[in-house]
DNA sequence: TTTCAATTTAGATCTATTCTAAAGCTATAT
DNA sequence: ATATAGCTTTAGAATAGATCTAAATTGAAA
């Protein structure tokens, strides 16, 4: 079976379209990378695994395709404490993030891990709760 | 009793002094201000504020500040997804934020609304955990 | 194949924040 | 009280990350 994790180029662009989105080389090569990999890469990543896979794509490039994935919800933008720049994550299924505080690695929890009840106060609609599990990994 | 909400500036400069920091005029008034609101108030809503009844701050000096008073940990620096503002917050107590996703309000929510229980799989070391409600409010 | 809109690009601009170095204060020892 | 050494404050410059602009390029579709 399939994970996103292997997904081919071709599987990207339908992906693409099925989202209303024009499959141009540029975004296929970002979206496809994005999708592939589990390093919540930053803008900077991703424009250095462009200069060695794909010449010639401009940072404006990589901001725009990467805003755009977000926007239409093929990948999710993330912030962390830790660092002022925007990272990204090809994963959309349930789980969080777990911060290691010395090293600023970024490491995905299942959402099974969390098991929670939330009452909030009268007049709180809630649409997402946002996890961080923040200390240090020893791998 | 006493809340941080109606703390005196002879209090505040005394709680300054107890965390090892020299009470500077600047000092007191910006962290008085963030102790007794609870708007969890930006840079600029501090220098707003210091435009008004402490003429004169620059700021250089609102910066320097509440990075200050963050770091010694009498107030806590937070970072929300919808802003790339720094919001500071004088509340230390167990409580975590909801965030209207329509006007970027920051609601308070008790700690006790939220039961967790968090199974991290082996490795992880955790030394706090970061919570955000997103959603809207109608008061 | 012409055309019109969408995409890409380099560079300028913007925003939040930090840095710099000079000026101003404050505590403490005398 | 006064000198002085070390803080603190300040204005403005510098930086980092991201967005904007306008021109060039590409692509889709008649």
């Amino acid at each position: 079976m399939k994970s996103r994790l292997n997904l081919t180029l071709r599987e990207v662009e339908a992906l693409l379209k099925e989202h209303g989105v024009q499959a141009s080389a540029q975004r296929i090569a970002v979206c496809h990378y994005v999708l592939t990999t589990n390093t919540h890469p930053t803008v900077d990543d991703v424009k250095a695994w462009a200069d060695e896979n794909f010449p010639k794509m401009s940072l404006a490039t990589v901001y725009n395709t990467l805003n755009l994935l977000a926007g239409v919800g093929v990948i999710k933008a993330l912030k962390f404490p830790h660092s002022d720049k925007a990272h990204f994550d090809g994963d959309l299924s349930n789980h969080f993030h777990f911060l290691d505080e010395d090293t600023g690695k970024i490491y995905d929890i299942p959402g099974e891990s969390l098991k929670y009840q939330l009452d909030l106060p009268e007049g709180f609609e809630l649409s997402e709760m946002e996890f961080l599990a923040k200390g240090k990994f020893q791998g």
